[in-house]
RNA sequence: GCCCACUUGGCGGAAUAGGUAGACGCAAGGGACUUAAAAUCCCUUGUCCGUAAGGACGUCCCGGUUCGAGUCCGGGAGUGGGCACCA
């Protein structure tokens, strides 16, 4: 840089010094053994091509935990890499007729690039892609892991099916039940399809929520909710009369929450996929036809939430084991075959649904809980009470009596305590080209095998038609599908579907610590430097992303391959990037950048100079054109800017509101710094960690230093990075406002004592500048980013004197200084004989005095 | 419907552990510099009363605990998020 040139360029400083850091190699993990581990990790993108601000706030914020991690002497795993593989890919294939891969390696290229004008301090020889052939092999060999260990098994399932495109849908792209590309009404189609055991787990991941101290309260509660335990019992009803139909199974077991209630039931419901349902509907055509209705009707999601509550009688009945009372069997649409048992036994009078169900089949209603306030409400109810019309329960509250009746069901043999859960094993099969291929073949003679290890990697073939919108590019390939069985020479077909690209990120972080290994996890160094001590990410991946990745843990610690339980330490979810949201008179969308403030609330188009409406701020979006181009603003203010303008104005969790006069603001401050900085010359002033200073006002520089020194710190520990900012701006105030005489040696010792250590704070959020600044203080050879974080000097910190607030009934009067530390009594007896307190207190009683030390004196009068 | 979070000036937000509410900024107003503007620098800025000194009120609303509540407790409103036929 040339050294007289007073020009704040950022672009060129931040190029060049990213260039000295990547030379120094200093972002790298060191070998040594005992430095202390610290394992920083950002949530890995999607690479879609560009950054958006998202991004940079999400990076922005790992990096000052990253690079104030490693100042604090840790020694910091800080890796980048890519999630590469997904629909988009394959939707810019469709549409511009370019190679999945090709789209995405081109996409990696353009944003590491603009990743790398953020300054990020990531070791970029560990990236790693999830579409790369070496990540795919050893992917791969974890699925065969999975495989061997029972954890990965095949069922039919239903699945979202596009009748259009012929494929699978995600969840995600059903919109109003209908495809997203297609526009089509989705239909849902029973499917083979690879399922993870993650609820075998169910309760582990559950449990061992409460193990993640330093995880948001919010996410916790969010899996909790999703998991879904329950705890009620499992009840067998006799079929009465099952020998008219043939049927073999002579009991059905239904799951309730309220085995309470038992005696209020007036009908037993099972879900139209319930297997019982299926034998009847073989035989009698009016459950088929039901069947088949709800087959059609059910995946609409408004028929879900707002459709009658239908069912058809069986032509059969049940014994309550309890009151051997006969009970009707329906086929009820509102049962669900995936929760409990399928089958319900109804208690109208305390169920909403079944209280619709009954009245509209005229079904019983029998009350048999009273509620505590003995208030006749409207039936029915849900909450607990006193139980009534139910023999020997009659007076127990229903929680007692849930107990009583399993104990009951438990000694006739006709029940048990059970706990169930809303968690649903994984679906990880999709009908899709651009993802992992799942290393399974299915051998001629019907056996179904995963691929030998030194077949690995399986790899999609290039030469793929995606212009051809129907079907799965996998199954309709001449020949990839087709292979043999090397043992035994049958021939086989390779498993179509790819994997779930949640798969692909639910151990990248294991393979991040070791990315070149040739078994997919290193154990040895792995469990030493897992978990991750810190992760970054959006909350949208409060469950998904995040359950499976401790599922994945989970299964791994039981197959042994390591030693521990959790993937992430802590976690901490950043807050959104926001923008006003602008619209024309014809309600198009318009770029922010295309319009121009006229006045107070008056907007106008750039180019057309019609109006534009202000609407509602709302998180950036491609649709809503409410964005703004990170790498727009990095060119045209730097990325220290932006960098710092991502910190300053909310609190990391918090949305951040992007606003011109914000990223202005941190603009202007960083070029105040500096000028200020390039208005005096450091070169000849001699560094000094401890120095006599005899001057008052280099002594408050000194303490001011400590005190800042002590306050940042606190707030970086507490992820308070907008509080940082302005903790470092209040330091910065102090210099800004000194007078300095350039003669005045002690002073510039002072001055240049406490610059070096401002410098160091702020250097994690704006390191490129933070590198200038550093040089321009005479250290010539080294760098600000590798230099230890300073410690506060407590010595300094101890005051003579402090302030202390006289209230009177609570209200302050006023504030007075004293000398630091006197007792309760000591207080009191000097501020008793103070002139302005004895004017406060005057002829009035004192009727009650409180002291707290260094802090309140509170006369109650 | 159920669960959770949040609510502080015109705006974003500060405020260890119940102890000086509004730090630090943004915006606005005034001033300096300038032929002028931009940029920069300095000052003012919670509301109300008052010429002033000063006083009163003030952290979504109502109530409580306390010498003292933005902070704790009870009730309510609003905003945002998650789940949603889960028996």
């Amino acid at each position: 840089m040339n050294e007289k040139n007073t020009e704040y360029h950022a672009n060129s400083i931040e190029k060049y010094w990213q260039n000295i850091w990547q030379q120094k190699n200093i972002f790298k993990i060191s070998e040594d053994k005992k430095q202390k581990k610290y394992y920083v990790l950002e949530m890995f993108p999607y690479p879609s091509g560009r950054i958006h601000m998202g991004h940079v706030r999400v990076y922005t914020l790992g990096d000052v935990l990253a690079r104030y991690k490693r100042a604090c002497g840790f020694n910091v795993l800080h890796p980048m890499g890519w999630d590469a593989f997904g629909m988009p890919a394959e939707n810019a294939a469709f549409e511009n007729n370019i190679h999945p891969r090709t789209w995405t390696n081109k996409n990696i290229i353009n944003m590491k690039e603009q990743l790398k004008m953020m300054g990020i301090s990531y070791d970029w020889e560990r990236e790693i892609s999830t579409c790369d052939p070496e990540y795919i092999k050893q992917q791969q060999k974890l699925f065969i892991k999975f495989f061997k260990a029972n954890l990965l098994y095949k069922k039919e399932a239903w699945a979202n099916w596009d009748p259009v495109e012929n494929t699978v849908l995600a969840n995600e792209q059903v919109i109003d039940g209908k495809g997203w590309r297609s526009g089509v009404k989705v239909e849902r189609k029973l499917l083979n399809q690879w399922f993870l055991n993650i609820t075998k787990f169910s309760d582990e991941l559950l449990s061992d929520l409460d193990l993640l101290e330093n995880w948001p309260e919010n996410v916790k509660i969010m899996q909790k909710n999703w998991i879904g335990k329950s705890v009620g019992a499992e009840i067998q009803f006799e079929i009465i009369d099952k020998s008219k139909l043939g049927l073999v199974k002579k009991n059905l077991n239904v799951y309730t929450t309220r085995p309470d209630t038992i005696y209020g039931a007036s009908f037993l419901a099972i879900a139209p996929d319930h297997e019982l349902s299926k034998i009847l509907s073989k035989s009698d055509s009016n459950i088929k036809n039901f069947v088949l209705k709800w087959e059609k009707t059910f995946s609409n999601e408004e028929m879900i939430e707002k459709g009658p509550k239908e069912g058809i009688f069986t032509n059969l009945f049940v014994k309550n084991p309890i009151t051997e009372k006969e009970l009707p069997i329906y086929i009820a649409n509102y049962v669900l075959s995936t929760y409990g048992s399928g089958a319900i036994f109804g208690v109208p009078a305390h169920d909403e649904r079944d209280y619709l169900f009954a009245e509209k089949y005229k079904l019983p209603i029998i009350q048999v809980v009273r509620p505590y306030d003995n208030s006749i409400k409207s039936l029915p109810y849900t909450g607990p009470g006193k139980v009534i019309n139910s023999d020997f329960l009659n007076n127990i509250d229903t929680e007692e009596a849930k107990k009583e009746i399993i104990k009951k069901l438990e000694e006739i043999n006709c029940g048990t305590k059970q706990t169930k859960f809303r968690l649903r094993d994984w679906c990880a099969s999709r009908q899709r080209y651009w993802g992992c291929p799942i290393p399974i073949i299915y051998r001629e003679d019907g056996e179904v095998l995963p691929v030998e290890e030194n077949e690995l990697p399986v790899l999609l073939p290039d030469d793929v038609d995606f212009r051809k919108k129907t079907g799965n590019p996998l199954e309709n390939h001449p020949d990839w599908k087709h292979t043999s069985c090397k043992k035994t020479g049958l021939s086989a077909v390779r498993e179509t579907d790819t994997l779930d690209t949640f798969f692909d990120s639910s151990w990248y972080y294991l393979r991040f610590i070791d990315p070149f290994n040739k078994n997919p996890i290193n154990k040895d160094i792995v469990d030493d430097w897992s978990p991750v001590h810190q992760y970054v990410g959006g909350i949208e991946h409060a469950v998904l992303h995040l359950l499976y990745s401790r599922f994945f843990v989970k299964a791994l610690h039981s197959m042994g391959e390591i030693n521990f339980k959790e993937p992430f330490t802590g976690l901490f979810c950043q807050g959104m990037v926001c923008h006003k949201t602008y619209q024309d008179s014809d309600n198009n969308w318009v770029y922010p950048e295309e319009v121009i403030k006229k006045e107070a609330g008056q907007f106008l188009h750039k180019s057309n100079g019609k109006k534009v409406k202000e609407l509602r701020s709302e998180k950036m979006s491609k649709s809503k054109k409410n964005i703004v181009d990170p790498v727009n603003i990095i060119e045209k203010y730097g990325a220290d800017t932006a960098r710092f303008f991502m910190l300053s104005d909310s609190p990391p969790e918090r949305k951040l509101e992007w606003t011109n006069s914000g990223i202005d603001g941190s603009h202007k401050y960083l070029l105040r710094v500096w000028k200020f900085f390039k208005s005096v010359s450091f070169d000849k002033v001699a560094r000094h960690e401890s120095y006599n200073y005899k001057d008052k006002k280099n002594i408050h520089l000194i303490y001011k230093t400590n005190y800042y020194i002590d306050k940042v710190t606190k707030s970086l520990d507490n992820f308070q990075y907008n509080v940082s900012v302005a903790l470092i701006r209040e330091y910065s105030n102090i210099f800004f406002s000194l007078d300095i005489d350039t003669s005045n040696e002690e002073q510039l010792i002072a001055l240049k004592f406490s610059l070096t250590k401002w410098v160091i704070l702020i250097a994690p959020m704006a390191p490129h500048l933070a590198e200038e600044l550093w040089k321009q203080l005479g250290y010539q050879e080294s760098l600000v980013s590798i230099q230890p974080w300073p410690k506060a000097d407590l010595n300094f910190l101890i005051n003579t004197d402090v302030n202390i607030v006289i209230q009177v009934n609570g209200k302050k009067k006023l504030v007075l200084k004293i000398p630091k530390d006197l007792t309760a009594e000591e207080t009191k007896a000097l501020l008793m004989e103070k002139e302005e307190v004895k004017e406060i207190v005057r002829n009035n009683k004192i009727k009650k005095v409180i002291t707290v030390p260094n802090k309140i004196f509170s006369i109650v009068i």
